[in-house]
DNA sequence: TAGGGTTCCTAAACCGGTTCAAAGACGACG
DNA sequence: CGTCGTCTTTGAACCGGTTTAGGAACCCTA
């Protein structure tokens, strides 16, 4: 016994057959309690773990799942979003025996090829889905193949399970903070509408404004700083009674961003101009101004997410788990609007310029 | 033949054995040439793809590489070094056949049980090794393990390969820039030294600060913001005739958080402070002032540090790959000393203030 | 035409588990 | 005492590849 013990030499210190060690250690029943003892004595003694391989060839299964990320790496690279998903995920999985697999997947390459091959090879038993769209063609895929998945935010599909975040929420106290500190025109720097988050976080920002009475101006842009930078531009060059006293950006590097441009024109942030973030990430508490931003849990998110797919690999039904709904963290990035020139109503108090 | 076509299948349809199939197929010296092609072209019309899972059991090969991220996941979080190496790394691995297995380790968790599991898995063939430390005691354990290992930076092991990126050169070019500007008392907030580039960029901080007659001020930091943000506080509580005129990070998040608490107590930076970065993340170009810092090219690193790894699986022998040095990226957060106030040589010239 | 060497191919073992049909042991019951 | 049912266990097939020992056919040479 040169290598490392396998299911038969367990069996042969045992005295019984192959098979009935397996069904012993897969607390299968019909196995008598004293045989099981001893069986699990000897495997313990001689130190034995099942081969992964030989079990995966046999139950055809991986013992993984994969995370694939759809987006162009310079993005996901600016995104503080994944690297604590996949650490919280990661924690869940490791726990119950599994790996992660990770396929970061540029937006030129076949998604469908390389979903399909995950599939057939059976490299994963499932997968976690980011980066969703509206009608994401890689749910009815999925479906097709047989992977079970996990949808990070809402799918409206029935067949997999999703873990959402109530982001409406971080919305709607965005906004009311922004009202009740006076701002009447406000711009959004949204992302895609080809990202089901971004999408659904312009509606939630155009009802929230409506409903306020502040006129909604939402721009659209793909989440890059570069893009909330050129977006800032312009919406700065506005005539003074048309631009914005704040800026709501889609994350937080791109509020960075778009503070940046403020600042370089001599606009104070947030004197002249309130700008939020979204995220939390790490790096808005540590800017200056500290960035107003909208906080979830990532680490949660992920461990949930892999939570979720392995009630859903045990055979459990597709679920939606609600996390706690994002929230408002009011930093020094946001203040009282400007009077505006021809602003009406009364005129900030204090002292007037000399 | 209700599911995928197997080997018997094709060898059944070709009317040959499945050992000549499997022959034919892995390109081996003894099929006559028309049986092989006849074979293929069986193959082919089966749509046969190997087993991944019957192939890992006879072969003891997972046709996955791992990749541990040995960090707290807060760290990782802030780091945006990964994702693009990792997107690099992938796009090597893809093309070849195998995915990527990643972990990311928080430092509580036990080390050695994790490789080793991954190993005794066979979970993976090799392994990416991020975050090496001086005198890793994880080489010796996967030599011990029997898996190969590429190392990210310098590992001094004869077994493993590595990419290196010299970046004391861009450490050179930084401390040169800050001293031609006339900065004479130059701090380094340098990463810990129990990390290996964190000891050697401090190491060639040091060096290369001396070699010009600035005393090196050199702080180790854990590599956070949080922590770069404290010494920064406490550099610059240093009266006046101590206090340095520029400060370095050892990165470009950590860079962001100096800056933002000299702003915050009135020191212009430039101006008054100059800051470095190092990483030159996305994030650098888009703060303002927009951070001078070093940049690498974590991408290639990736795909350099998967293709030597392929190569070691391949039985080449251990290399050291060497990539484009780190470059100075010089933007707006460095500039010229200010004059001290007990400055000797001659002032700055220029009309003196009013 | 026997002997020796190639070339091409087959059959079976092997990797290390799981699963299932069937057989053996045993006690209870009529 | 024979029969039936339950509990426990065995042996073999199976998952889908790779690898090896050996056999058949062929050519070349003496």
């Amino acid at each position: 016994m040169a290598g490392k013990p396998t299911i038969a030499d367990v069996a042969r210190a045992a005295g019984v057959s192959k098979g009935l060690v397996s069904f012993a250690l897969n607390d299968r029943p019909g196995v008598a309690a004293d045989t099981k003892r001893r069986i699990l004595a000897v495997a313990d003694e001689l130190g034995f773990r099942p081969s992964l391989q030989g079990r995966a060839l046999s139950t055809r299964l991986a013992y993984s799942v994969g995370l694939v990320i759809a987006r162009d790496p310079r993005l996901v690279a600016a995104d503080p979003f994944y690297p604590p998903f996949i650490a919280g995920a990661e924690q869940v999985l490791i726990a119950a025996g599994r790996t992660l697999t990770l396929s970061m997947l540029a937006p030129d390459r076949d998604e469908a090829a390389h979903y399909r091959a995950l599939a057939d090879d059976r490299r994963v038993d499932g997968v976690l889905l980011g980066d969703l769209r509206p009608d994401d063609p890689r749910l009815p895929l999925l479906a097709e193949l047989g992977l079970p998945a996990v949808t990070i935010g809402p799918s409206g599909d029935p067949r997999c399970s999703s873990v959402v975040v109530d982001d409406v929420a971080g919305v709607r106290a965005t906004v009311q903070h922004l009202a009740d500190l006076g701002h009447r025109r406000v711009a959004v720097i949204a992302g895609p509408r080809t990202l089901e988050h971004g999408a659904r976080r312009a509606d939630a920002f155009r009802a929230a404004l409506h409903e306020r009475g502040v006129e909604p101006l939402i721009v659209e842009t793909d989440f890059s700083p570069a893009a909330a930078a050129e977006v800032a531009d312009r919406l700065l060059d506005l005539p003074a009674e048309h631009r914005p006293t704040a800026l709501v950006c889609g994350n937080d590097v791109a509020a960075v961003a778009a503070t940046g441009r403020a600042m370089r024109r001599g606009i104070r942030v947030p004197l002249d101009l309130s700008v939020c973030g979204f995220d939390d990430a790490e790096i808005a508490q540590w800017t200056h101004p500290a960035l107003t931003t909208v906080g979830t849990h990532p680490t949660r998110w992920g461990a949930a997410a892999a939570q979720a797919l392995l009630d859903l690999l045990a055979g459990g039904a597709p679920t939606e788990v609600r996390l706690e709904p994002a929230r408002l963290v009011v930093r020094d990035s946001t203040g009282p609007a400007p009077a505006g020139p021809a602003a009406p109503g009364p005129a900030p108090s204090g002292p007037a310029p000399a």
